[in-house]
DNA sequence: TTCCAGGTGCATA
DNA sequence: TATGCACATGGA
């Protein structure tokens, strides 16, 4: 992947493998606005602005170490997608989604933002996220100025009406308990564990079952070895995946996928449910 | 009006 | 272990 740093800002000019709606809108992330060809995104405590042009991309951030990290940049994903086009639904998915990078993310925001995610909607997670930053969080005067993810101590401050005030819903009560809980638990931790250890420790939390652990662990922990199944994969499954008969059991199409995909399942769900989501109307 | 969204918790068999 | 239902909320 090459990239460059000009005047504190990162310079793109391998398009072919970083795309800023690609990689916003692929559902791994909930702080980002578009206007223009522009996108600033924020992360944790950091912000940065991404303008797209013709053969290059700039971005200007608050931590240029930070996005460098955050975007992956040191990773092939070309290397990637060629390893995962083996098949006519996995070459179709890679190509639609070229521009996909898998970011590494804060594990506190994804622990927060996959709990608010579980059977609600993509719209609505982002404006509980946004909210909840804008009420609870640090202002942070750069960069045309924007509110950071609250930290633990802020998170242990919003009580269950307070989230409910922020649409959170019927996930409130799930969210004081288990933000309570982390006060006596390191985050941290969970990288000494291998996957499945991973995903049985995150379960002991209220609001999270497999698939918001998997979330957690594939966006803020790197971890490609998860393969979350929501609506979207199940969906994608059943129309390329199986011929047959129609599969519910989503550990099972989990079970299967990981089987498929190994260590690299990570990547290949995110271009699978990007590819679906915005293709739904071709497949219904 | 009903269905759906990046599902989970809980009771029951 | 497996199945089925309730759960907030707003957009389509």
């Amino acid at each position: 992947m090459n990239y460059k740093i000009e005047n504190n800002k990162i310079i793109i000019t391998n398009l072919s493998q970083f795309n800023a709606q690609h990689i916003l809108e692929c559902g791994q992330i909930f702080r980002f606005k578009n206007y223009d060809n522009v996108y600033e995104v924020i992360s944790g405590d950091e912000k940065a602005v991404i303008t797209s042009e013709e053969n290059k991309i700039e971005i200007e951030c608050t931590n240029v170490e930070y996005f460098v990290n955050f975007f992956d940049l040191k990773t092939n994903y070309n290397y990637i997608k060629q390893q995962l086009a083996i098949t006519p639904i996995m070459k179709k998915a890679t190509e639609y989604g070229y521009g996909i990078r898998i970011l590494r993310q804060v594990e506190l925001e994804m622990f927060v933002s996959f709990i608010i995610s579980a059977n609600n909607n993509i719209k609505r997670i982002q404006g509980t996220i946004n909210k909840l930053s804008q009420n609870f969080g640090t202002y942070v005067n750069k960069l045309g100025g924007y509110y950071a993810f609250p930290t633990l101590e802020q998170l242990s401050k919003v009580s269950q009406a307070d989230w409910k005030e922020l649409g959170a819903g019927y996930r409130a009560g799930y969210l004081v308990e288990s933000i309570s809980k982390l006060k006596d638990y390191n985050l941290t931790k969970l990288y000494n564990l291998n996957t499945k250890e991973k995903i049985k420790e995150l379960t002991t939390f209220k609001g999270i079952g497999n698939k918001v652990a998997d979330c957690i662990l594939l966006f803020g922990y790197y971890d490609m070895n998860c393969f979350p199944v929501d609506t979207w994969i199940e969906k994608v499954y059943n129309d390329f995946f199986e011929t047959n008969k129609k599969l519910k059991n989503r550990d099972i199409i989990r079970k299967k996928l990981v089987a498929k995909f190994d260590k690299l399942s990570g990547y290949a769900q995110q271009y699978l449910f990007y590819f679906r989501r915005e293709n739904w109307q071709n497949f219904v």
